[in-house]
DNA sequence: TTAAAACCATATAGTCACTATAAGGTCAAC
DNA sequence: GTTGACCTTATAGTGACTATATGGTTTTAA
Protein backbone atom coordinates (compact mmCIF):
# COMPACT_ATOMS: atom_id res chain seq x y z
CA UNK A 1 0.00 0.00 0.00
CA UNK A 2 1.25 3.47 -0.90
CA UNK A 3 0.89 6.54 1.24
CA UNK A 4 -1.98 7.85 -0.45
CA UNK A 5 -3.83 5.21 -0.37
CA UNK A 6 -3.08 4.70 3.19
CA UNK A 7 -4.16 8.04 3.67
CA UNK A 8 -7.54 7.77 1.87
CA UNK A 9 -8.27 4.25 4.00
CA UNK A 10 -7.76 5.93 7.40
CA UNK A 11 -9.00 9.32 6.61
CA UNK A 12 -6.15 11.11 7.06
CA UNK A 13 -3.62 13.95 4.92
CA UNK A 14 -0.68 12.05 3.54
CA UNK A 15 1.49 15.30 4.96
CA UNK A 16 0.27 13.79 8.40
CA UNK A 17 1.25 10.34 7.67
CA UNK A 18 5.14 11.76 6.74
CA UNK A 19 4.86 13.93 10.08
CA UNK A 20 4.11 11.12 12.37
CA UNK A 21 6.82 9.47 10.94
CA UNK A 22 9.03 12.26 11.61
CA UNK A 23 7.64 12.32 15.26
CA UNK A 24 8.37 8.73 16.00
CA UNK A 25 4.45 7.60 16.11
CA UNK A 26 4.44 5.78 13.01
CA UNK A 27 7.18 3.28 11.95
CA UNK A 28 9.34 3.86 9.05
CA UNK A 29 7.85 1.67 5.95
CA UNK A 30 10.23 0.11 3.86
CA UNK A 31 10.71 2.16 0.38
CA UNK A 32 9.87 0.41 -3.28
CA UNK A 33 13.25 1.15 -5.33
CA UNK A 34 11.75 4.30 -6.45
CA UNK A 35 11.78 5.60 -2.83
CA UNK A 36 8.07 5.24 -2.30
CA UNK A 37 7.06 4.21 1.08
CA UNK A 38 4.84 1.17 1.12
CA UNK A 39 2.71 0.20 4.58
CA UNK A 40 1.49 -2.84 5.52
CA UNK A 41 -1.88 -3.43 7.76
CA UNK A 42 0.08 -2.97 11.19
CA UNK A 43 0.75 0.25 9.24
CA UNK A 44 -3.42 1.24 9.28
CA UNK A 45 -3.65 0.05 12.61
CA UNK A 46 -1.33 1.71 14.14
CA UNK A 47 -2.14 4.75 12.08
CA UNK A 48 -6.06 4.80 12.95
CA UNK A 49 -5.08 4.36 16.83
CA UNK A 50 -3.07 7.28 16.20
CA UNK A 51 -6.51 8.84 15.16
CA UNK A 52 -8.68 7.85 17.31
CA UNK A 53 -6.16 9.39 19.85
CA UNK A 54 -6.41 12.50 18.94
CA UNK A 55 -10.61 12.25 18.29
CA UNK A 56 -9.97 12.08 22.18
CA UNK A 57 -7.50 14.96 21.95
CA UNK A 58 -4.55 13.20 23.92
CA UNK A 59 -1.69 14.70 22.42
CA UNK A 60 1.21 12.76 20.61
CA UNK A 61 3.24 12.80 23.83
CA UNK A 62 0.45 11.22 25.95
CA UNK A 63 -0.32 8.56 22.34
CA UNK A 64 3.47 7.92 22.46
CA UNK A 65 3.61 6.64 26.14
CA UNK A 66 0.23 4.42 25.31
CA UNK A 67 2.23 3.02 22.12
CA UNK A 68 5.09 2.50 24.74
CA UNK A 69 2.89 0.84 27.13
CA UNK A 70 0.97 -1.39 24.14
CA UNK A 71 4.78 -2.23 22.94
CA UNK A 72 5.50 -4.38 26.64
CA UNK A 73 2.27 -5.60 27.19
CA UNK A 74 2.70 -7.90 30.64
CA UNK A 75 2.79 -4.66 32.68
CA UNK A 76 0.22 -3.27 35.32
CA UNK A 77 -2.06 -1.11 33.17
CA UNK A 78 -2.54 0.97 36.17
CA UNK A 79 -0.58 3.95 34.27
CA UNK A 80 -2.49 3.61 30.82
CA UNK A 81 -5.59 4.44 33.22
CA UNK A 82 -4.03 7.07 35.24
CA UNK A 83 -3.29 8.56 31.78
CA UNK A 84 -6.79 8.80 30.80
CA UNK A 85 -7.77 10.24 34.19
CA UNK A 86 -5.42 12.77 34.25
CA UNK A 87 -6.63 13.70 30.72
CA UNK A 88 -10.33 13.71 32.11
CA UNK A 89 -8.89 16.13 34.76
CA UNK A 90 -7.62 18.32 32.06
CA UNK A 91 -11.06 18.33 30.23
CA UNK A 92 -12.70 18.81 32.99
CA UNK A 93 -10.81 21.96 33.93
CA UNK A 94 -11.26 23.16 30.15
CA UNK A 95 -14.97 22.77 30.49
CA UNK A 96 -14.82 24.01 34.05
CA UNK A 97 -12.57 27.70 32.26
CA UNK A 98 -14.76 27.92 29.76
CA UNK A 99 -17.98 27.81 31.61
CA UNK A 100 -16.64 30.88 33.19
CA UNK A 101 -15.44 32.62 30.49
CA UNK A 102 -19.10 32.01 28.90
CA UNK A 103 -20.82 34.05 32.16
CA UNK A 104 -18.25 36.43 31.56
CA UNK A 105 -18.66 37.15 28.09
CA UNK A 106 -22.65 37.11 28.69
CA UNK A 107 -22.82 39.60 30.89
CA UNK A 108 -20.53 41.45 29.47
CA UNK A 109 -22.81 41.55 26.44
CA UNK A 110 -25.88 42.28 28.28
CA UNK A 111 -24.51 45.74 28.62
CA UNK A 112 -25.28 46.86 25.55
CA UNK A 113 -27.92 46.95 22.66
CA UNK A 114 -27.01 47.70 19.28
CA UNK A 115 -28.00 51.20 17.89
CA UNK A 116 -25.78 53.20 20.29
CA UNK A 117 -22.02 54.87 18.78
CA UNK A 118 -19.64 52.46 19.14
CA UNK A 119 -18.26 55.60 21.82
CA UNK A 120 -20.76 54.65 24.14
CA UNK A 121 -20.75 50.75 23.52
CA UNK A 122 -21.24 48.95 27.00
CA UNK A 123 -19.04 46.27 25.66
CA UNK A 124 -16.23 48.35 25.02
CA UNK A 125 -16.71 50.48 28.01
CA UNK A 126 -17.12 47.24 29.91
CA UNK A 127 -13.65 45.40 28.31
CA UNK A 128 -12.04 49.21 29.51
CA UNK A 129 -12.92 49.81 32.84
CA UNK A 130 -10.89 48.10 35.11
CA UNK A 131 -13.78 46.01 36.99
CA UNK A 132 -13.64 42.55 34.96
CA UNK A 133 -13.55 40.13 37.45
CA UNK A 134 -10.27 37.67 36.58
CA UNK A 135 -11.40 33.74 36.05
CA UNK B 1 8.03 54.96 32.08
CA UNK B 2 10.33 52.62 30.98
CA UNK B 3 9.08 49.21 29.42
CA UNK B 4 10.11 47.60 32.69
CA UNK B 5 8.01 49.39 34.67
CA UNK B 6 5.45 49.12 32.12
CA UNK B 7 5.25 45.84 32.35
CA UNK B 8 5.47 45.81 36.19
CA UNK B 9 2.37 47.99 36.41
CA UNK B 10 0.07 46.45 33.93
CA UNK B 11 1.60 42.48 34.62
CA UNK B 12 2.83 41.51 31.23
CA UNK B 13 5.96 40.37 30.69
CA UNK B 14 8.52 43.03 28.67
CA UNK B 15 9.16 40.69 25.63
CA UNK B 16 4.85 40.38 25.54
CA UNK B 17 5.06 44.25 25.62
CA UNK B 18 7.84 44.18 22.62
CA UNK B 19 5.95 41.49 20.60
CA UNK B 20 2.11 43.26 20.76
CA UNK B 21 4.36 46.10 19.16
CA UNK B 22 5.81 44.06 16.44
CA UNK B 23 2.08 43.03 15.71
CA UNK B 24 0.86 46.46 15.70
CA UNK B 25 -1.55 45.87 18.90
CA UNK B 26 0.90 48.68 20.40
CA UNK B 27 1.53 52.00 18.85
CA UNK B 28 5.43 52.21 18.93
CA UNK B 29 6.73 54.54 21.82
CA UNK B 30 9.54 57.38 21.65
CA UNK B 31 12.81 56.44 21.87
CA UNK B 32 15.41 57.79 24.91
CA UNK B 33 19.12 58.81 23.55
CA UNK B 34 19.89 55.60 24.07
CA UNK B 35 17.38 53.53 22.32
CA UNK B 36 15.14 52.31 25.27
CA UNK B 37 11.41 52.63 24.94
CA UNK B 38 9.68 55.56 26.69
CA UNK B 39 5.68 54.81 27.50
CA UNK B 40 2.84 57.30 28.47
CA UNK B 41 -0.43 56.64 29.98
CA UNK B 42 -1.91 56.20 27.07
CA UNK B 43 -0.03 53.09 26.00
CA UNK B 44 -0.73 52.09 29.86
CA UNK B 45 -4.10 51.94 29.26
CA UNK B 46 -3.95 50.10 25.80
CA UNK B 47 -2.12 47.32 27.28
CA UNK B 48 -4.27 47.00 29.73
CA UNK B 49 -7.23 46.32 27.13
CA UNK B 50 -5.14 44.16 25.46
CA UNK B 51 -4.59 42.12 28.29
CA UNK B 52 -8.39 41.89 29.55
CA UNK B 53 -9.18 41.18 26.12
CA UNK B 54 -6.60 38.21 26.11
CA UNK B 55 -8.57 37.32 29.60
CA UNK B 56 -11.66 37.28 27.39
CA UNK B 57 -9.86 34.68 25.33
CA UNK B 58 -10.12 37.38 22.15
CA UNK B 59 -7.59 36.29 19.03
CA UNK B 60 -4.96 39.07 18.21
CA UNK B 61 -6.68 39.47 15.52
CA UNK B 62 -10.51 40.03 17.32
CA UNK B 63 -8.53 42.66 19.34
CA UNK B 64 -7.14 44.44 16.46
CA UNK B 65 -10.67 45.01 14.83
CA UNK B 66 -11.82 46.34 18.14
CA UNK B 67 -8.90 48.57 18.35
CA UNK B 68 -10.19 49.84 14.87
CA UNK B 69 -13.61 50.36 16.10
CA UNK B 70 -12.11 52.42 18.87
CA UNK B 71 -10.31 54.84 16.62
CA UNK B 72 -13.50 55.49 15.09
CA UNK B 73 -16.02 56.23 17.42
CA UNK B 74 -18.85 57.77 15.74
CA UNK B 75 -19.91 54.23 13.82
CA UNK B 76 -22.95 52.38 15.18
CA UNK B 77 -21.67 49.82 17.57
CA UNK B 78 -23.55 46.89 16.27
CA UNK B 79 -20.37 45.45 14.75
CA UNK B 80 -18.61 45.03 18.47
CA UNK B 81 -21.49 43.44 19.40
CA UNK B 82 -21.55 41.16 16.43
CA UNK B 83 -17.68 40.62 17.30
CA UNK B 84 -18.85 39.44 21.34
CA UNK B 85 -21.73 37.23 19.79
CA UNK B 86 -19.53 35.43 17.44
CA UNK B 87 -17.19 35.04 20.12
CA UNK B 88 -19.60 33.83 22.40
CA UNK B 89 -20.77 31.14 20.02
CA UNK B 90 -17.36 29.69 19.78
CA UNK B 91 -16.77 29.15 23.33
CA UNK B 92 -20.05 27.34 23.52
CA UNK B 93 -19.64 25.52 20.84
CA UNK B 94 -16.23 24.63 22.45
CA UNK B 95 -17.37 23.69 26.14
CA UNK B 96 -20.15 21.53 23.99
CA UNK B 97 -17.39 19.57 22.44
CA UNK B 98 -15.47 19.35 25.23
CA UNK B 99 -18.63 17.90 27.39
CA UNK B 100 -19.12 15.26 24.61
CA UNK B 101 -15.36 14.49 24.87
CA UNK B 102 -15.91 13.99 28.17
CA UNK B 103 -18.59 11.42 28.26
CA UNK B 104 -16.74 9.38 26.01
CA UNK B 105 -13.28 9.33 27.79
CA UNK B 106 -15.40 8.61 31.24
CA UNK B 107 -17.13 5.77 29.21
CA UNK B 108 -13.67 4.66 28.01
CA UNK B 109 -12.38 4.82 31.70
CA UNK B 110 -15.17 2.62 33.07
CA UNK B 111 -13.96 -0.22 30.48
CA UNK B 112 -10.88 -0.90 32.62
CA UNK B 113 -10.11 -1.31 36.58
CA UNK B 114 -6.72 -1.25 37.68
CA UNK B 115 -4.72 -4.48 38.55
CA UNK B 116 -5.00 -5.80 34.81
CA UNK B 117 -2.12 -6.34 32.24
CA UNK B 118 -1.77 -3.71 29.63
CA UNK B 119 -2.53 -6.92 27.03
CA UNK B 120 -6.28 -6.84 28.99
CA UNK B 121 -6.97 -3.20 29.34
CA UNK B 122 -9.98 -2.22 28.37
CA UNK B 123 -8.86 1.51 27.72
CA UNK B 124 -6.42 0.29 25.42
CA UNK B 125 -8.89 -1.83 23.82
CA UNK B 126 -11.22 0.86 23.90
CA UNK B 127 -9.43 3.32 21.69
CA UNK B 128 -7.85 -0.13 19.49
CA UNK B 129 -11.12 -1.13 18.31
CA UNK B 130 -13.50 0.81 15.87
CA UNK B 131 -16.31 1.34 17.79
CA UNK B 132 -15.40 4.90 18.63
CA UNK B 133 -18.10 7.05 18.03
CA UNK B 134 -17.08 10.27 16.74
CA UNK B 135 -18.27 13.51 17.93
C1' DT C 1 4.54 8.82 -28.72
C1' DT C 2 4.12 12.30 -26.11
C1' DA C 3 2.03 15.23 -22.99
C1' DA C 4 -0.86 16.04 -19.21
C1' DA C 5 -2.56 14.43 -14.74
C1' DA C 6 -1.93 12.33 -10.65
C1' DC C 7 1.08 10.62 -7.59
C1' DC C 8 5.40 10.50 -4.90
C1' DA C 9 9.70 12.69 -2.65
C1' DT C 10 12.16 16.37 0.26
C1' DA C 11 12.72 20.76 2.45
C1' DT C 12 11.07 24.90 4.25
C1' DA C 13 7.81 28.31 6.09
C1' DG C 14 3.47 29.53 8.17
C1' DT C 15 -0.25 29.13 11.86
C1' DC C 16 -1.16 31.25 17.13
C1' DA C 17 0.39 33.76 21.08
C1' DC C 18 3.71 33.80 23.17
C1' DT C 19 8.35 32.12 25.64
C1' DA C 20 13.21 31.25 25.75
C1' DT C 21 17.80 32.02 24.45
C1' DA C 22 21.86 34.45 22.77
C1' DA C 23 24.72 38.29 22.41
C1' DG C 24 25.42 42.62 23.40
C1' DG C 25 24.77 47.93 24.97
C1' DT C 26 23.61 51.21 29.19
C1' DC C 27 23.38 52.77 33.71
C1' DA C 28 23.64 53.20 38.86
C1' DA C 29 25.77 51.65 43.00
C1' DC C 30 29.61 50.05 45.55
C1' DG D 1 36.25 49.16 37.77
C1' DT D 2 33.16 45.85 38.15
C1' DT D 3 28.94 43.88 39.46
C1' DG D 4 24.16 43.70 38.71
C1' DA D 5 19.92 45.29 36.89
C1' DC D 6 18.10 47.04 33.10
C1' DC D 7 17.65 47.75 28.08
C1' DT D 8 18.35 46.41 22.88
C1' DT D 9 17.87 43.16 18.72
C1' DA D 10 17.59 38.76 16.50
C1' DT D 11 16.51 34.05 16.35
C1' DA D 12 14.48 29.61 17.67
C1' DG D 13 11.12 26.81 20.11
C1' DT D 14 6.21 25.36 21.53
C1' DG D 15 2.02 21.78 19.28
C1' DA D 16 -0.01 19.64 15.65
C1' DC D 17 -0.38 20.24 11.80
C1' DT D 18 -0.96 22.82 6.97
C1' DA D 19 0.80 25.07 2.96
C1' DT D 20 4.14 25.95 -0.46
C1' DA D 21 8.08 25.16 -3.52
C1' DT D 22 10.59 22.19 -6.32
C1' DG D 23 11.39 18.23 -8.54
C1' DG D 24 11.09 13.01 -9.70
C1' DT D 25 7.79 8.99 -11.20
C1' DT D 26 3.90 6.76 -12.92
C1' DT D 27 -0.35 6.38 -15.17
C1' DT D 28 -3.63 7.73 -18.46
C1' DA D 29 -5.43 9.85 -22.54
C1' DA D 30 -4.96 12.07 -27.16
Amino acid sequence: MRIGQLAELVGVDTQTIRFYERQGLLPSPDRQENGYRVYTEEHSERLAFICRCRILDLSLAEIHELQRYQDDPHQPCAAVNALLDDHISHVRSQITALQALEKQLVSLRASCNDGREVEACGVLAGISEGSMHQQ
